[in-house]
RNA sequence: GGCCCCAUCGUCCAAUGGUAAGGACACCGGCCUUUCACGCCGGCAAUACGGGUUCGAUCCCCGUUGGGGUCACCA
């Protein structure tokens, strides 16, 4: 059987470096079978799914060079490639598990289920999901519910007893008991599948071999197996890669650590680099070198070679890393290429001209003032953070609601960033200069720069979301309990 | 909290049932050099703990501890 591979990305967000990790390790394994490299898009999540995210994804993996032979741009003998255009295929599987009793209507109400949940939360309870209240509804109930138009999700019978025993490559046999687990709703009100039915679904019609992705989904393999055995299916080979963590060790978060692809590039780094880099992230070379290729790392992997401790994503290596590259891969005339592709072409120039132009006396006096928009990093002081009359705790949250506020902006321009620092200004009752005085500090480094929503609009939201978290850095931080209160209050 | 996964220098990655536990990043010295960087030389630094199995365990088993993940009409 031909070896076919794939990655699942759910296009909610910025292209996260985890994401690559996983595209590099499914597209080598499939790549040293000679087999497929499959991108199909998860976008079973009506509200935070957005086009643009899809697209991020699609433009940042081809950035770094991973490639697919099939997916929702190339399109392939498997598709449609995005979920959202599959919508008939779920809905006669899901009829089909309810025609076999493997499934159910379930008419509880959110609320309902809230309360549930909180009691059995309180009576210390060990499955802490959904009662089955509905489970036993007999099918002309249902039905007559469902023609009086109840609105209902669909849910999996799981077993009451017993234990699932499955295999993980790298883990060997995994089991637990099929009572830790509730009813899953395989679909939502809106008639969407969620994630466990379409991954199961989909895997299986596009002839998926190895899953290949992160640990964290350990947890729901057995909804899945189970799911095959519902449908009579083979299920593939199961693969969970370690994750990557923070210097403290949770799992990568972008509130400790970029993760957002584009900050990397932005920020300069080159994107074989970045990928040999994830590469080293629980594998090496026979030979123990360091620096090796995606075509070197496909001579010589195999899924079983990969250590199973966490690694951290640790920057300064990845720096040393990248630095190699640059010296030992370029001539000086690649160089100045690379760097003309990176900022220092005719557009980018233009838009911070644009920015700078009223300030210079000189036309020499542009290094000067536009070295923030060449830079990763800028220096940052308590004192640039300082404003008058404020706690430093007080600048942080500040900074912190901010950086929320600036998270869930659509359209990255000058106006809406505008905007949005009003907003902020008047949550907390300040002058919109108390919350520009910081930022100053903390996206230019100084206080004496180009004005603040241009910049930030020329400079990008990845470089400026990580200055705002740096800067916040720099006064200390936030704790995760201050965090929580803080999220309480401010965070919709 | 229940369940699941994991455990070698601060970090990444090696090693064998018998080693002086090795390399890389970071850090600290020194050399090279007009400076810095690169390069070179050297240094610091780890088998979490407790039981077994064994002539011998970092390695195999069990327990403890620690870390992480997961418990949604999110993926």
């Amino acid at each position: 059987m031909k070896v076919r591979t794939r990655l699942a990305p759910s296009p909610t967000g910025d292209p996260h470096v985890g994401t690559a990790y996983q595209a590099l390790f499914g597209f080598v394994w499939a790549r040293v079978n000679g087999g497929d490299f499959v991108l199909r898009i998860e976008d079973t999540d009506q509200d935070r799914s957005t086009d643009a995210s899809e697209l991020a994804i699609l433009e940042s993996l081809r950035w770094i060079g991973i490639t697919w032979d099939e997916g929702p741009d190339v399109g392939g003998p498997f598709g449609p490639y995005r979920q959202s255009d599959r919508l008939s295929i779920y809905r006669n599987h899901i009829d089909q598990l309810i025609k076999n009793g493997h499934a159910y209507p379930c008419f509880c109400s959110k609320e309902r289920l809230d309360e549930v949940r909180k009691k059995l939360i309180e009576e210390k309870a060990p499955n802490r999901g959904y009662d089955r209240r509905c489970r036993d509804l007999s099918p002309r109930e249902a039905a007559e519910k469902i023609a009086a138009g109840e609105t209902y999700v669909v849910r999996m019978k799981i077993p009451l007893e017993g234990e699932c025993v499955f295999h993980d490559l790298l883990r060997g046999e995994i089991r637990k008991d099929w009572a830790s687990i509730d009813d899953q709703v395989i679909m939502k009100a809106d008639g969407f599948p969620t994630y466990h039915l379409a991954v199961v679904v989909d895997d299986h019609l596009m002839e998926i071999t190895h899953i290949i992705r992160g640990e964290e989904w350990i947890n729901s393999v057995p909804k899945h197996v189970l799911l095959y055995e519902f449908f009579g299916w083979e299920p593939p080979l199961y693969c969970h890669l370690p994750l990557l963590r923070n210097p403290d060790k949770s799992k990568l978060s972008k509130r400790k650590n970029p993760t957002s692809i584009n900050y990397y590039r932005k920020a300069g780094y080159l994107p074989e680099a970045l990928l040999n880099y994830l590469g080293m992230m629980g594998w090496h070379m026979p030979d123990g070198s360091e620096k090796f290729s995606v075509p070197e790392m496909i001579k010589n992997f195999s899924l079983k070679d990969i250590s199973l401790g966490s690694p951290v994503f640790d920057r300064a290596k990845l720096r040393w890393l990248n630095s190699r590259y640059i010296r030992e891969d370029n001539s000086v005339a690649e160089l100045s290429e690379k760097l003309q592709e990176w900022a220092l072409n005719p557009e980018y120039i233009s838009r911070v001209s644009s920015v700078v132009a009223s300030r210079l006396e000189t036309l020499s006096d542009w290094g000067y003032f536009t070295a923030m928009f060449f830079s990763d990093s800028v220096p940052v002081t308590e004192e640039l953070l300082e404003v008058k009359d404020m706690e430093k705790s007080h600048v942080i949250e500040l900074l912190q609601v901010t950086l929320w506020k600036l998270e869930e902006l659509r359209e990255w321009n000058s106006p809406a960033i505008s905007s949005v620092l009003k907003e902020v200004s008047e949550l907390f009752e300040l002058k919109l200069k108390d919350l520009t005085s910081p930022l100053y500090g903390a996206i230019c480094g100084s206080k004496v720069a180009p004005p603040l929503f241009d910049s930030m609009e020329v400079l990008g939201s990845d470089l400026c979301r990580t200055r705002i978290t740096s800067a916040m850095g720099v006064l200390g931080g936030l704790s995760g309990k201050k965090l929580k209160k803080l999220e309480k209050k401010y965070r919709a």
